[in-house]
DNA sequence: AGCAGCCTGTCA
DNA sequence: TGACAGGCTGCT
């Protein structure tokens, strides 16, 4: 489900519940796509790790585990972190853990996550050296490097994490209507001024999020368990036929990459030659 | 570049 | 019943 915003949403809620404790035990379920390097070779890292940092990167959670080791957590679509005393009355628990004063577990209905142990910094950056800088801290310069020299439309780019980490669906449909940009658009055809444009709105629209509490389009919740309220300001997203909030034109719904893309074709003309 | 595949849940 | 969903990988 989540996306940059939703995902540092649940780093900021997260990370005080579960600081400098000691996970206990481990109990995993048998699903070895979820689970790296394996359910018992994770459950058999994490077990007597003491939980030192939690970071971020794009939509990665990286918590920083005692013996230089990591965590690492990404969510796909449906994932979610519960702190709780007792395992929750909820299905597609597949991991629980064991803290000095709590309880961690991972749910994710559809899988898509994963749930990764390294047991060292070497071995978390043949993962994290794939990706590109964290799309809240990418400056202009580097966002127009990276993106210039690719002819792909720019939405593909934009979730193209390993040129940019961290916008997905959402806020790559959001990013491009404040810059005034069609997804459509070849990268390399856009100038510097553009470029920064585009930059500094994804920024924008992630931050705003953020403030509150990230998109809940479905079912996303942090992990205090609360709801983000930022999809009432979608200007796009979801809201095909409805009017652009700039000029009154209606928003139109294309497919790109596979994914619904959303866009308003007065204020977001392609330009072409 | 484009698409099937991984999964389940929800909505029309 | 079928279409669709916020992500990503791996194949052609």
């Amino acid at each position: 489900m989540p996306e940059l915003p939703e995902v540092e949403s649940v780093r900021i809620t997260l990370e005080p519940q579960i600081i400098d404790q000691v996970i206990k035990h481990v109990e995993c379920a048998d699903y070895p796509r979820l689970l790296k390097p394996s359910p018992r070779g994770l459950a058999g890292g994490l077990t007597g790790k003491k939980i030192t940092k939690m970071n971020r990167l794009g939509k990665l959670l990286i918590l920083s585990l005692s013996g230089n080791a990591f965590f690492t957590i990404h969510l796909g679509m449906t994932g979610q972190l519960i702190v709780n005393a007792q395992k929750p009355d909820a299905g597609h628990i597949h991991l629980a853990a064991r803290l000095d004063n709590t309880m961690l577990f991972y749910r994710d209905p559809r899988r898509f996550g994963r749930l990764a142990y390294y047991e060292s910094p070497l071995e978390l950056e043949k993962i994290t050296g794939k990706m590109g800088p964290d799309a809240l801290s990418i400056s202009d310069k580097e966002f127009a490097r990276r993106v210039r020299q690719r002819h792909a439309p720019i939405k593909l780019l934009l979730l193209n994490q390993s040129i940019l980490s961290g916008v997905g669906n959402i806020y790559a449909d959001e990013g491009l209507h404040l810059a005034g940009i069609s997804p459509l658009q070849e990268g390399s055809s856009l100038t510097p001024g553009k470029l920064s444009r585009l930059n500094q709105a994804l920024k924008q629209v992630m931050l705003k999020s953020l403030a509150l509490g990230g998109s809940t389009v479905k079912n996303f919740v942090d992990a205090a368990g609360r709801p983000g309220t930022f999809q009432e300001e979608h200007r796009v997203y979801q809201r095909t036929g409805k009017e652009c909030p700039d000029c009154g034109e209606r928003i139109e719904k294309t497919v790109l990459g596979g994914r619904s893309t959303h866009y308003c074709p007065a204020c977001q003309r392609r330009k072409v030659g």
